[in-house]
DNA sequence: GTGTGTGAAGGGTTTCACAGCA
DNA sequence: TGCTGTGAAACCCTTCACACAC
């Protein structure tokens, strides 16, 4: 793949500096952007359009770009589709990756039918739960499986992301099973912070935060 | 309120120097561990415990609360309960906020049943969607009205915080109408950026963004 | 001429470390 | 003695500004 010329291997890459958190999720955002783009048809982008798009800065995009390498053409900008691919590959959007799911709840049920997540590689193939009375309930295409087997199951699926999807007083243990299983990926739903080991990864969504930093702006403006 | 004398006002606080986003939703992390050691009747809580608990470092909790005032004692540490209304207070969680739901889809549906949101004083009165198959059902206590009268109706219910759960494709013109409403908070679920005036706050929640960022972790380690 | 890539400057947030008070 | 509150230092991230390539 061409693109691997002009950027630093994986290897290399761990050797610079960490890339920053704030850098990651931009990259996100500018894959969706070039997403529409490409969808447009609109082959060539600068970096002061993909700015305006995220209402950033084109020089904290330029920035962010060079963390992994050099993908524009001076004077002329990027090509949307290309720049997408290569953010996708740094992504690892390259690879379909496996999902499974703790906790067969409202926000368990949305996430199986979340269309998002498959369109962008990530395939839930696992969800499962506590609760017998939601034991062998379907959930779209899938079984709610027991949860007192989550070993077993996480190997059996190959899962390699573990979403937590339980009421927050049951969070800390679902993940522990998760990470017991061997999850180094987690994506956590419960308003609770979770605890894991420096190897595990854990990132949450947190609506109550959000909300609440809402509630705060209103209260003091 | 004894806690107005400790405590800068609105106004004073307004003339100091800004208060972080980051400082912010620390606030509400601190708030709910608050929450859980009220319950476990737990009365004196240190900064280094309430760092423990949300996985940070106890000079960052003294700073994020130094910039409202100074809230504990030394040599003792903080009174769990007062801390937490007065973490509260800063949050603006003292009154009840009036929701609107824009969009009647699985997120609309799972947020008006979402538990924490009333328990913290998020009162979602009004939900609407523009697909008439679904305007007129019911969701809970509430029937889902019609989007096309988005103005007339956060008027009557007296909305102040709106939601945005409609498909990507649908997001800015949502938005849109909230804003010509009079909406001044959104917190918005579509994974694309919404555009708005500098005096109306939005905040995303991005569930793609978070197992992206997931990804980039499994693919670059 | 146009827009990228990037060192250097600037600004902001976190961590340090300790004075001060219960 | 123990833990808070806080200036100062360290660190990190963003913005600036311009050389350079197309």
């Amino acid at each position: 793949m061409q693109f691997h010329l002009q950027t630093p291997s994986l290897g290399e890459r761990e050797r610079m500096k960490k890339i920053s958190e704030s850098t990651i999720r931009r990259l996100s955002r500018y894959y969706r952007s070039l997403e529409s783009l490409v969808e447009q048809n609109i082959e060539t982008v600068s970096s002061d359009k993909l700015a305006e798009m995220d209402g950033i800065t084109s020089a904290q995009v330029r920035k962010d770009l060079s963390f992994f390498g050099t993908f524009g053409k001076r004077g002329l900008g990027y090509n949307s589709n290309t720049l997408k691919k290569q953010i996708g590959e740094i992504l690892g959007l390259g690879k379909t990756w496996k999902v499974g799911i703790m906790g067969a709840g409202n926000i368990g049920r949305a996430l199986v039918n979340y269309a998002e997540f498959r369109k962008q590689g990530f395939d839930v193939t696992l969800i499962m739960d506590a609760n017998p009375a939601v034991i062998g309930t379907q959930i779209a295409h899938l079984t709610v499986q027991d949860s007192r087997h989550t070993g077993k199951l996480i190997k059996e699926h190959d899962i390699e992301i573990g979403i937590v999807a339980v009421p927050k007083e049951n969070a800390q243990q679902a993940a522990d099973a998760l990470i017991e299983a061997g999850i180094r990926a987690i994506l956590n739903f419960a308003p609770v912070s979770i605890k894991a080991p420096p190897n595990v990864q854990i990132k949450s969504e947190n609506t109550t935060i959000e909300i609440e930093a809402l509630s705060y702006f209103l209260a003091n403006s």
